[in-house]
DNA sequence: ATAAGGCCTCCAGTCACTGGAAGGTCAAGA
DNA sequence: TCTTGACCTTCCAGTGACTGGAGGCCTTAT
């Protein structure tokens, strides 16, 4: 199967399939052409990785989590705690994205948005204290 | 002021404030040996960078924030419109990551994690469907 | 035979810094 | 006065995870 199917299969770009082949996610053979041919496993792959990335896993995680996809002899304790590692990152980032939201929230509601120059979202980035 | 004393009243580290005039978001003067001297002016400005960048603006954001911020007579209906583009940005942010924890969540408590192989997270992502 | 489209590699750019090397400057202590 | 150490400077390279584009080969259809 040529690139283009493979990226359609699997959901991802042409361009983000070499890099990984570049970064030794995916190792497809070649034709003699030097064409990328991928087998099903390759795709299957593939395919683990777009939704590993998905679901925010960084590609260093990918790479494990791929290692113990392919190990069939594997601990799930290890797979679950790559994802309970990634899963407190991702609500470190919802809390400060919260913390952002309602701040900004907030200022957005006290500017009345005219064409007077007076403004909380300004004032309270450049006044004295927070 | 030189640019470690610039940093801590700012909060930001000397190297993004080399960065920031590099990129022309400010531009302190030269003491006659070289060295960066920051007026209180230039502090003020980089105070306002920190905030805005701690609110999650991007750099581009923040040169439109801060233009505005100078300008006595802006109409702050400009301000709100990047506000609200920007929070609007966040929200779907936090869209992302909540359907990624809950997923991630329901996969975390669906794995035993034992020394066993078997592993709904590592199922979920290479399985025939999602 | 030719034209369109797919494939290849390699290089550069993105964003917002961050680290490090090599070297100039300054203030304090011996 | 000399030295030491902490500053400061510039410049170059690297981060993560791609993405865009140039230049060129290969395949397929007309």
């Amino acid at each position: 199967m040529n690139i283009s199917d493979a990226a359609a299969q699997a959901g991802l770009p042409p361009k983000t399939i070499r890099y990984y082949e570049e970064i030794g996610l995916v190792t497809p053979d070649r034709d003699p052409n030097g064409y990328r041919a991928f087998s099903d496993v390759d795709i299957h792959n593939l395919t683990f990785l777009a939704r590993a990335r998905a679901l925010g896993f960084s590609i260093q995680e990918c790479r494990a989590l791929l290692a113990l996809y392919e190990d069939k002899g594997r601990a799930s304790a290890e797979v679950k705690k790559i994802a309970k590692g990634h899963l407190e990152e991702i609500e470190r980032k919802i809390a400060d994205l919260t913390a952002m939201r309602d701040t900004l929230t907030h200022l957005v509601h006290a500017c009345h948005g005219d064409d007077r120059p007076d403004c909380p979202i300004l004032e309270s980035m450049g006044g004295r204290e927070s």
